[in-house]
DNA sequence: GGCAAATGTTAGGCTTAACGAACAATAATG
DNA sequence: CATTATTGTTCGTTAAGCCTAACATTTGCC
């Protein structure tokens, strides 16, 4: 009932799941082909041609010109990819040192190219972590992905203190922006107010005592609890 | 003048180069287009074809029918994939605790998702090693292979001391063979004879102090140097 | 509701890496 | 040394993944 493993899908098809998958993890917009053609760099055709494939296997449910939705067997395998790539993401800063920036590039490759046995290995030598460096929840091996909370920083109401409980890794050259400003998972801030038509968010973080002005890009890409 | 970096060439272009440079590093046999293919686990054609494009691309020498020869570019790219293997071999031993039968093809595929940089990483984590969990020296960023020594077994004087520098690694069937008779590297032992019609060189293991008969795959796959 | 813009699909090509079949060259053998 | 066996090359085909260009559908706006 489970079918393959996820090894045997194409480093491709591996890559178009999993995009799939992370998508509708933080938001609820459908998934097209033109967003999975963006985030992908590269172009609808290409997309279109591999979605059908997928929809051929089994792993993806999709009408034409509709939106793109996983069966369960294709949410097995993102899943699983997901945890490949948090748990690889995890392993290059905790063993190796690599900066919070510097790793997805690096792991969306490595993830293809590991076994099972070696992320089993790794997620012990790790203990078994249940977030990677951006804040993203790791799946569990069945494919339990920790349930994540919280809200948009763009979203939280204004005067309420708050933890930093993820950061989209989407942008490396934001995240850098962000170590300047002293912003990672567990910082903690005071949201002062939301300027609607500037779209600007000004925070107050703690410790420093600084006030900062965030834009919607980046007040979008943070995700905070209150504490 | 050294061109592209190694991570530039196809999966495929890496194993090529790769495999000529260590099919002459313990022997002096020409590579041919059919032993390539055997190893490869490939049809002559296919290496055929192959093998011409790298020689359009300047990177291995190669008239028809004739051998095959890495240039002094090929060469370069090749130490660096041998350096690439050797020292995820060790990483998977020495840091996920695999055991040294199961490192190779793990290896095997990795070596083609690695950066430069999380190669410099993990050189830098494992303390800069010099010999692969094989014994097989493991070359420098520069390209300078740690000069190997040493005799196949089979080929060992006998009545000689001897201690194991390498055990080749291309059979992890073998090796798990060699594990429970206690061979590794680094271990001691005493040639005992060589029985040349029968193939079969007699060993004596020093501290368990057991004699061992092995045929002549095992033999050649052992090298040792007198201590 | 009709029309233009945005989005998605199809068709036709390209490249890479594999294959088998047919052919060419070299090596081994009687 | 002639013939056969082995080894290597060429060529046509296939399957992925990508592309562009042409076409189809849906959406959003007047
Ligand atoms: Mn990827
Ligand atoms: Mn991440
Ligand atoms: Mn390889
Ligand atoms: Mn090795």
């Amino acid at each position: 009932m489970d079918g393959m493993p996820v090894s045997d899908l194409s480093s491709a098809a591996q890559d178009y799941l999993k995009l799939i998958w992370s998508a509708t993890e933080w938001s609820a917009t459908p998934v097209t082909v033109g967003v999975m053609a963006e985030r992908l760099g590269v172009r609808p055709s290409t997309v279109s041609d591999g979605i059908k494939k997928l929809a051929r296997q089994g792993l993806v449910a999709h009408a034409p010109y509709g939106s793109i939705e996983l069966t369960d067997e294709g949410r097995e395998h993102a899943v699983a990819m997901v945890r490949r790539h948090r748990l690889l993401e995890t392993f290059l800063v905790d063993v190796l040192g690599y900066g919070w920036d510097e790793v997805h590039d690096e792991a969306e490759v490595l993830e293809h190219a590991v076994s099972d046995k070696l992320i089993g290995r790794l997620d012990r030598k790790l203990g078994h972590p249940t977030r990677d460096p951006h804040g993203d929840p790791i799946p569990t091996p069945d494919g339990k992905p920790h349930l994540p909370e919280g809200t948009q920083l763009s979203a939280a109401a204004a005067g309420g203190t708050v933890a930093i409980t993820r950061i989209s890794d989407a942008d490396p050259q934001m995240l850098r922006y962000f170590t300047q400003l002293g912003l990672a998972p567990d910082t903690r801030l005071t949201v002062r107010e939301h300027r609607p038509y500037a779209d600007v968010t000004t925070i107050r973080l703690h410790g420093p005592d600084r006030d900062i002005d965030l834009g919607a890009s980046a007040s979008d890409a943070i995700w905070v609890v209150a504490v």
